[in-house]
Order: C-alpha cells, then structure tokens, then sequence
DNA sequence: TTGTATGCGTTATCAC
DNA sequence: GTGATAACGCATACAA
C-alpha cells in the first residue's frame, strides 16, 4: 500500500548511525550521548519515521494493548467506565481493544483468540459471569496475572477485583428509608445469576432484619437492571393489596422507570411511594422528581482497574493474588424519597 | 512468560508436513488435498497452536483491527453504535479499537500513530470534526480510503459517510408540531461547531419558514446536546414573555432535562408546551411524559459503517470515493407533544 | 498438491 | 557508547 512508508533502516542511513542506535534511541534515550540522540530525532523527524507496530510486537512478545470486555456496550452504565480506562491506558501507552461480551459471535472463542494470539497484554473484565473454559484459557496462556476484574467480579476465581462497597450501598439505601420513617420497604433486584444483585439483594436483606423489618416475599420483586423491568415492577407493586411504602431498586434504570410507570398507574412518587436507586446516572439529576441514589464513582472504578492492570503489566515481580479494591459509595438524596407521611414536597430530608 | 506457546513450526513437525503446508491450512484451506488438510487440523488441536497475531500483521501487512473514534465515550447516545460496529467487526475477524476523541490526552499524535504505525487497517469516526493535521496524516498513510465517517462528518473532507437524514428529521419534527396546530416553535441547538447541530438547525429554520412560521430570535436557544443545557433552556423558555408552545429540542438529553426543569418552573408538559427530541434513546419510552422525538436507527447506522469498511478494506479496486448513506429516521410520536389548546390528556395529574 | 527458502521491521545479544 | 547480527513467527514466491 505505501511503499514509502520509512524504516528504522532508512533513520539510520539518514542519521549515519546503525539501525540498533535508533532502536535505541526509541526506547531507551538515557543509553545514548546527547549528541547522537539529537542526530537520531532529527533523522526521525525528516524522515516521518514512525516504528512498526507489529514489528516490535514480535519482538518484544508484547502489544502494547489491553482487552475491556464489557457486558451490553449498549448500557450507558458502562460507558464512562470505559472512557476512563481508556484514558488511563492510552496516557501509558497501551491500546484499549473493546469486546462486547453478550454479543452473538461465538464469544468463547474469539475472546480466547485475543488472549492467546498474542493481541494483547491483558484483560479488563466488567463482565463478572466469566466462564471456566475463559479461566482455563487464561492459565494456560499464563495470563492470570493480567487480569482484573471492574464492577462486576467472580468468586470462583480469586483476582483482583476493583469494585464498589455494593453491600454499603445497599444498608445505606436501606437506613436513609429507614431514617424517613419508612418500615414496609420493597426491593427489585437485578438477575439472580449477577454477582451485583446478589450482593444488594442479600445486604439489603440483612439490614432490614437488623433494623427488624419483616419483609413479605412478594415485595421482593425480581428485575434485571434494565428499563424493562423497573416498568413491570412497577405494575407489580401497583396492583398489590399491601404495598411498600419504599423501594430500594437495583439500578438507576429500574427506579427511572418505575417512577414513570408509577404515574402512570396513579401512584405518585416519592408521595405514594418513595424511590432509591443505584448507580448515579447522570440524568438521575435531570429527571423530575430526579433520583435519590446510590451514587458509584465509576471515573475512578475504571481508572483504578486501569492503574492496577499497569502496575501488573509492568513489574516482573509477581503481584498479589487477589487484590480487592472497594470504591466507595454515596448516598445521594434527591427528590424521589420522602419522609412518610410528610405532606407536600421536594427537598424534603427529615 | 509463556515458553510453551507452539509454533507453525511444531504443528508441522506433529503433522507430518512443512510449515508451509500448516499456513496454508489456515489461510486457504481449499488449496490442500482432504487428507493433508485434517491431518494439520488434527495437529493444531493436539497441539493447542494459535496464530501469532504480531507475526501474522508484520508479514502480511495488515492489522486485522479498525480504530473507532468516539466523541465523548461517556454520551449514552455513542454505546450501542459502538456494540453494533463491534459486531459486524468480530463477525469479520476485525479487532475493535476504541479511542475518545475528547479524551485530555494529546489525541492528535495518538490517533496519528495508530493510523501510521500499522495497528490498525481502517478508521470509522463518530467525530466530525476532523482536524485538518489528521486530514494530512490519513493522506500521507495511504489510509484515505480506509475511512469512513459514521452519524457525524466533516463537509471539508469528501470520505464515505454513513449518516442519519438529519434535515427530514427535522421536517418530521415541525411537521408533526405543525400538524397539532402549533404556530409558536422554538429551537433547542446542538453545539454550533457541530455538524449535526447545523443540518439540524438549518432544516428547522427552513421548514418553519416553508410552512408560513414566523420564528422568534430568542426561540432559537443554543444548546450543546447536554442534559445541562436542557435545564438552561427551560429556565430561559420559562422566562420568556413570549413563549413558543412548542419546542424542538436537537437531542433527546435536551428534551428530557427540558420536561423536567420545566415542571419544577411549572410549565407543564405537553400541556403548556409540546417537547420533541431527537435520537430516541431507549429511555425516551420510559420516562413520564414519555418522549415524541426523531429515532435514529443507531445499530443500523453502526452496522452500515461497519460492512461499508469492510467492503473497502477487502477490494483491492478504489471504491467510489465518498459515498454518503442516508440512514431513514422516523417521527415517534408519544406523550410530550399534543394538540394546541387540546384539552388535557394522559396521565395529567394536576 | 506440497516443500524450500526468504523477508516482513524491529529489538536483544553480543562484541567492540 | 555504538555497531553487527541473529532471532521473533509467519506467509508467500518459487520449485518440485
């Protein structure tokens, strides 16, 4: 395609220098006299010389790049997440290829094909439901060591996970409702085989008793995170003879649905029914009422998973196993929850 | 790290044959007899043999991968056009690149690298606004024909460019407020350095004075396609002594922060004004009042740019050099727009 | 149909 | 501090 396209070869001829001297020149400046650094960058500079990729990838058995797989590319949870690795990696030099992980394509494979071909250098996960045959692939190819998890997590396979105190948000979601008076509290979770639910699901549960709120069964109403699924809970709830007076939601998607269904069905939010949910969109702000929430840092999720990829990447030495990161989290109390039997409105914090 | 990973050259040696025969296996298994074929088969599986990618991309010249540019990977609106290029790729043995055009760090010599150190075989660019340096270094790469431009573009550079017919959108938008019999339409913007926010503009203006509408100056708010600047507008449409009844807003963030910031302020929508945005986010459905606005088909859009790479990385014949592609938008009409004067309707809970 | 031999562009190992 | 030179692992032109 383009034949012009200069070589170390040709810096060196330029620079009157060898080829190793430019080589040099790249990757450690330091080793060089500042005499023919500067020949070299100059003969860089009039040439347009740029290194082959593929090239040193070979040779170094390195690629300069790093795998995100991300569950549903098309959820706006996961997007900033992977705006901020993005911008952690490429300010080290890594590439960021992106893989969708609930695609159609025979995933198993292709992912395995990047891991073990040589494409990259490891692997950022968002996706917790990672398979056995992926963990295989990952020993065998000895790439368990570049490995972390983001948001979502295993517990079968112990690596290094950056995460947010899920079961903090939830006591959190649950003693705000509590603070407001609330005692008949409901929860839709997100799916029962996603490490997230279950943990917001069984902290939720566990800081209800403590606070010795007997919860009915069908007042625990079963989603999956999506806009879906916050609309049919909220006709759930709407038709029950014994409502809750507070739902804690698994998501920000559901509870912004299932508010807006609620008006739809006659039941007003947060005077009715108040609402928590969990994640901090940013249109959680812009709704109306907009949305008491659990707000995830997920700038600084995906920067850490980043950072903590980087440092595995770059020493030799191994690492601790598995190494569990909790992001915090807050409770941001908006207008969707109010104090029970409060009259009138917003920002109303008992 | 992993000295065990086999070669081409172990497979042969466990088949029987020459390194040759095992590459051909590969890469055009036709041209091998049955036999010889499944006998390499056979020895990559006893072998656990995976192509090296690195060597592979450096004889062959190729990358095997495609840089995705996204303007702000945290916008909502980018995500699923990501996942569906991500699938036409994979489908096709493409790697997925993703970079934020928006991104701090020094994008214009990152981007410029990918292009010319070999990482990548092609570019689809959501952004467009393309610098003319980068204009410059797809020439000086050969890569011109490698490019193409998705949902956004640059009028300065004539390259294949698979877009929504933003101006009918816009029409569909005024006709349907005119339809309802609203006189009265004002304009939400997108950034004025954007090329959609333009067309869309434009065509507004256009069709208002087509159809007899005389548009107040101040009806024309600028915006940047933010939440934020939703709010803004409401508080100034608020303000206003003279009030549109109607407002096309040039993104679907706009119009849904608009509805909201515009019941704090006690405009009621659709009753006091109608809102109709663009986009159809998926949560446009699920929001009360759920939202009229203009849906783009964004799989569509992501899959279009997708094959049409594809089709140019795989000819070796130039292909025509800007092909531009309309993707159909269509008008869906919900709950944020009615009828002028129109007597009340859904769930108005005065 | 299959094997032999060369080169893709770079970095690392030696010497000097 | 710098220069030869041998890999890195694969695909292909050419022979057979």
């Amino acid at each position: 395609m383009q034949k012009l396209q200069p070589k170390i070869k040709d810096v060196a001829h330029v620079a009157g220098v060898s080829t190793a001297t430019v080589s040099r020149a790249l990757t450690q400046p330091e080793r060089l006299s500042e005499s023919t650094r500067e020949k070299v960058y100059e003969a860089i500079r009039a040439t347009g010389y740029r290194v082959n990729k593929a090239a040193r990838n070979l040779r170094t058995r390195r690629a300069g790049a790093v795998l995100v797989l991300v569950p549903n590319l098309g959820n706006p949870f996961f997007s900033v997440i992977l705006s901020s690795i993005n911008e952690v990696l490429a300010a080290n030099g890594y590439s960021v290829l992106v893989f969708d992980s609930q695609q159609p394509s025979a995933r198993g494979q292709v992912v395995s094909d990047y891991l073990l071909n040589g494409s990259v250098d490891g692997l950022i996960t968002l996706d917790g439901n990672m398979s056995s045959a992926m963990g295989e692939t990952l020993k065998s190819a000895n790439m368990l060591r570049n490995v972390v998890f983001c948001c979502e997590w295993s517990d079968e396979m112990s690596l290094p996970s950056i995460r947010s105190d899920n079961a903090l948000g939830a006591r959190l979601a649950v003693d705000h409702l509590f603070s407001l008076g609330h005692r008949r509290i409901g929860h839709v979770t997100g799916p029962s085989d996603n490490i997230l639910a279950q943990v917001r699901k069984a902290a939720f549960e566990t800081r209800c008793a403590e606070l010795g709120l007997s919860i009915a069964p069908d007042w625990i109403i079963p989603g999956d995170f999506s806009l879906a699924s916050g609309a049919l809970a909220a006709e759930q709830i709407a038709a029950m003879p014994e409502r809750p007076t507070a739902v804690f939601c698994a998501s920000d998607e559901i509870a912004l649905s299932l508010i807006s269904r609620c008006k739809h069905l006659g039941v007003s939010v947060p005077r009715d029914l108040s609402v928590i949910g969990f994640d901090d969109l940013e249109i959680a702000g812009f709704v109306e009422p907009s949305l008491t929430t659990i707000r995830q840092d997920r700038t600084r999720l995906g920067r850490l998973a980043a950072e903590e990829l980087i440092t595995r990447l770059n020493s030799v030495q191994p690492q601790e196993a598995s190494r569990i990161v909790l992001a915090p989290v807050d409770l941001i109390a908006r207008e969707s929850t109010m104090a029970i039997g409060a009259e009138s409105f917003p920002p109303n914090m008992a």
